[in-house]
This record gives C-alpha cells, sequence and structure tokens, in this order.
DNA sequence: CTCAATAATAGGAATTGTTCTTATTATAAA
DNA sequence: TTTATAATAAGAACAATTCCTATTATTGAG
C-alpha cells in the first residue's frame, strides 16, 4: 500500500536541500527547484517537503515567526535563528548528554525526541556594517 | 511614546492563560475569554497576544504543527508536544546548565535566549484505554 | 516490450490562520 | 470636564498551505 514512485520534482527538492546550509521554506524552495523543473508548482513543493518530512528524510523547522523552514540534514543539532534578519543557521555545537532519558524521568508521557534552537542575532548581523 | 492603556479584553486574556497550562491557542483562548466578554473579536486577542508577548508577559511556543500556543509562563521550562493528541504540557525538569553560554562559543553571532520541546507521547495518550 | 494500476503532477480553487482597516469606544492625564 | 490617543468590534484582506481534478509518469506483471 501508498508505494512510493520516484518523481523527478522530489529528487530536485531533496538535492537541493541537501545542497544548502540555508534551511530555506518552501518558497525558496520552490524558486530553486524552478530552475531545474521550470513547471513545478508550488503544491508539489509542499507536498513532497510534507512526504519528505514524514519519511523522516528532511527536517521541519518552526522557529515561531510564521515561516517554516526546511533542514536536508536529519542528524540532530542545533540552530540559531536570527532576529534581525529572520535566517536560520546551523550551530556547531557538540550534542548534549541524552536529554530526551533525562525528561523522560520528569513526565508519564514518552519522550520520542527533541528540538533545540537558539534565539538572537547571526553572524552577520552582528557584525557592525 | 505609545504608553499601554488598560483594557478589560487584555485583562481576560493575560487572566486566562495564567489560569491554565494548557498552553492554548489563539483560537482556544478566543473561545475561552468569550464568556467573559461576549463582544471580544479575534482580532482583538490576536493584537492582545502579540502585545502581551512583545512586552515580554506571555510567551509563544511553536511547535511545528502549525498551531502556535501561548503560555502565560515566561520563566523558562521545558514542554511536551504530543504527536498523537497535539496537546502541549510542561516537563518540570531542572534547567539545564547555561545552554545559551555554551552555544555562544560556537557561534559569532549572538545569543540571547533559546527554546527546547519534546516530541512524543502525553501522558494521556500513551496510556492503554 | 506493452499494458494496467496507481502515484505524482500542474494549475488553480479553497481553506485556514493571521493581520489590517475603519469608524467607534474606553482610558487616562491635564 | 475635556482632550489626546490607545483599544475595540467587525469584517475585509492577506499569505501560507492544502485540496481538487484532469493529466502524466512510474513501475511491476505479463
Amino acid at each position: 500500500m501508498a508505494t512510493v514512485k520516484y518523481s523527478r520534482q522530489r529528487e530536485s527538492i531533496l538535492s537541493y536541500l541537501r545542497s544548502t546550509t540555508a534551511h530555506p521554506t518552501a518558497e525558496t524552495v520552490f524558486n530553486h527547484v524552478r530552475e531545474i523543473c521550470p513547471s513545478i508548482s508550488l503544491g508539489t513543493v509542499y507536498r513532497n517537503l510534507k512526504q519528505l518530512e514524514t519519511l523522516g528524510i528532511i527536517r521541519r523547522i518552526s522557529c515561531g515567526d510564521g515561516n517554516e523552514h526546511f533542514d536536508g540534514t536529519v542528524s540532530p543539532h542545533y540552530h540559531l535563528f536570527c532576529r534581525s534578519c529572520g535566517s536560520v543557521s546551523d550551530i556547531n555545537m557538540p550534542l548534549l548528554a541524552d536529554l530526551n532519558q533525562l525528561a523522560s524521568h520528569y513526565t508519564e508521557g514518552t519522550i520520542e525526541g527533541h528540538s533545540t534552537i537558539f534565539y538572537g542575532l547571526c553572524a552577520t548581523c552582528v557584525k557592525p556594517r
């Protein structure tokens, strides 16, 4: 049931996401993938982003500014959301000791993962102009 | 400039947020505050939620399901987002040592704060029915 | 190879969450 | 009081996302 069939559009989306560390929005993905697949529609981008996320192939980053960002890297790492320019950048910091396990001691629910986002100014915005 | 004037509507919104640990959405806030202010409009709820957030009186929680949740508690603490029922609950776990400071060693940007959300099943959804 | 089943698409309509606009009302300070 | 202006209700406008439908592409079987 529901076998996944190949599509050039999905491959382009994934390939673009894996080629950048900019954590683009759906709109940005659309604009880039358009250059390879000129006839792609925005609906196709949204559908595939959702599917790839569900399959665990990409990650969604919600930073509270009303824009969803996407990440082609699924291994856990940290992000910095810049309150000035709205960018999302990686922070290459070692992962903390198992937060999930620690948290599980403090709830009767089940912990399956977590996400940490830092807020502040990115390297570009913090520099004097 | 821009002095803040009292309004019964804002007070009701804040009072409701502080009375619950359910981390309601704007829509839910609207439905509850309606019982005290029957003529309140959804726009007023959104405007005040945004203002209270800007003033640092409440917090916004973005968990990636397309629904913004609000928290009348502003002191740092952890949340669990339930993938089954979509609820946001508190996890009363001691705060980790200063993550902000640690992260600042790994970026040229400025860290002002962070947010950690756990994902999994809440206590209610994990129990056998 | 050819064909049948069906997943995926493009394009646009529809939906949803949120913000904006405007005339009116409430607050607060002189 | 009076006056300046912040806040409101109501609904229009907007933007991000999902849904709909007829068509196209992929894939596995024969």
